[in-house]
DNA sequence: AGAATTGATTCTATACTCGCATAAGTGGCG
DNA sequence: CGCCACTTATGCGAGTATAGAATCAATTCT
């Protein structure tokens, strides 16, 4: 049993513009043609669906009643294939990212002001979490694309650089050390040292780093976001030492980033994806995109 | 843009099913085929679907989305043509049958029980009219079908005769006449004469048939319907010329029926249908079987 | 490491669909 | 009554597409 949706369509034209001739021009394709499509339709089906004579083309009564049911068919069928031909050939569509906050409020802004000059339209949902949860929400299908710190090689992922950043010193201007031009590990009081959860993929990254290294680091404090370490630095509270962009340029007047050496420890910024699994042509584009924003910076 | 049913349809059983072997033993071909219908789609479309590995095929982003539509869309397809298919192969469906009110009392019945037993669960939407309106019914397409008097040829009508039936002279006993084997018209006292209304297609033939032979008749009393005349027969208010199957058999035990001769005047019963259209398979099966059914009478 | 499973590929034969040219049917007009 | 204009149907040839058999390739399970 095959199914003849040509067959389908050409039945439906004909009975709409009254005519083979007529509906062979909208289709662009000959009267020969429709003619052919029709009369295999009726021998597939044992019925006539439209009484033609060399002047009239009129529906049968079967025909009648099935031209509301094929009109539905034929609008439902195109409408949907153009619409796919949309989502590839234009890229329309939306799409998930997961991305971890620092990069949320940094690099992503432009991102996305790019990606919309390109692809009007086009939506992004961004869930903004963590970097254990963006991992995950790549890997089950929550997100089609993450941005967030690399993961140990999983399998199933595969991951691409955006940035490398260093961990910075922040304090407050009246700071003993404000002045230095540059600070060595040494130089750090852990007393009042501001510490990111241990749950953190960050912090376990930056004490992994820094023990390869033979150095130990325990702040008093433990938050668990980054943005509240900066407000408690703000507010005196003490010193931390969190990757570059956590704190953009100047945005806030009373505080230090000073480089922290010997050695420089740099975090790496990564874009996640499922490997093997085919990404939708909106969320292609936004990869692509991300990368070559990455790559000219 | 030739739009491909089957890919569709591939796409849809090999996602239900999780498998190109399973879905290809599903619709019986072979997996080959299946691996190249969605290829097709595929590249028609410029998306992936499916991904899929040796080990596992799963739905792309983009697929996942689709999926419902193509399910609405094969399913809205194969359930029309399915339908279609068991109209065409068992005569399934309704119709329409117009029908003069004294054949749908008689000879209708009989008809309507053998279709029934042939054809179970069609339904026959029954128009009972005027041997004028029975014609215009099928005529305006109102009805597939007519049971009536013969047209006077009409274009667009094609008649076969179903039966021919005598004007028979109806009395009550104890009328003078009431003992005669047979009448000839010049026994008829006029003035007791209930005649049909000279609108009707029944009176209009029969005067136009006495007229050939010169005789011309007008009843005191004229009514619309046959059944009526019959009730004031046997109500005592006079006799009626009437076609033999107005009254069924034994049906009044108080009326005698007697013949009429010289001329012997009988009347055409006829099936119509409008020429040059299909009719439908439920309506050409009951045609067949009132023809076969008058064939053999 | 080898067997088993499953999707992809190559090759070939068949079937299909199309378009051209033309026939055939139908209503209108002189 | 027959010719003309218009529309659908058909014969035929060709190019394309599709299906199936056999085989390959990748992956998992034993």
């Amino acid at each position: 049993m095959k199914i003849d949706f040509d067959g389908i369509q050409a039945f439906v034209v004909i009975a709409e513009l009254g005519g083979f001739s007529k509906a062979a021009e909208h289709l662009h394709v000959t009267q020969t043609a429709l003619t052919r499509r029709l009369q295999k339709l009726e021998a597939y089906l044992g019925l006539r669906l439209l009484d033609r004579t060399t002047r009239y083309v009129e529906l049968t009564v079967v025909g009648r009643e099935f031209l509301p049911q094929a009109q539905t068919i034929v609008g439902d069928v195109t409408r949907a294939v153009s619409r796919l031909k949309d989502v590839s050939s234009r890229s329309r569509g939306n799409f998930t990212l997961a991305c971890i906050p620092t990069m949320a409020s940094q690099m992503l802004p432009k991102a996305m002001r790019r990606y919309a000059e390109t692809h009007p339209g086009n939506r992004i949902r961004i869930i903004d979490a963590s970097g254990f949860e963006v991992r995950d929400a790549v890997l089950h299908g929550q997100a089609e694309l993450g941005i967030g710190l690399p993961t140990e090689s999983h399998v199933e992922l595969e991951e691409a650089l955006l940035l490398e950043e260093p961990y910075m010193f922040f304090c407050r201007e009246e700071h003993p050390l404000s002045r230095k031009k540059q600070i060595v590990w040494s130089d750090l009081h852990e007393a009042e040292l501001i510490g990111i959860s241990t749950m953190s993929a960050n912090r376990i990254f930056l004490d992994y780093q820094l023990a390869k290294r033979g150095i130990k680091l325990s702040g008093t404090y433990e938050v668990r976001h980054l943005s509240t370490a900066i407000g408690l630095v703000a507010a005196g509270v003490g010193v931390a030492i969190l990757p570059n962009s956590t704190l953009e340029e100047g945005a806030r007047p009373g505080l230090c980033r000073i480089p922290l050496t010997s050695p420089t420890i740099k975090r790496k910024i990564v874009i996640l994806r499922k490997r093997n699994s085919t990404l939708s042509p909106a969320a292609s584009a936004f990869f692509d995109l991300v990368l070559d924003q990455a790559g000219s910076s």
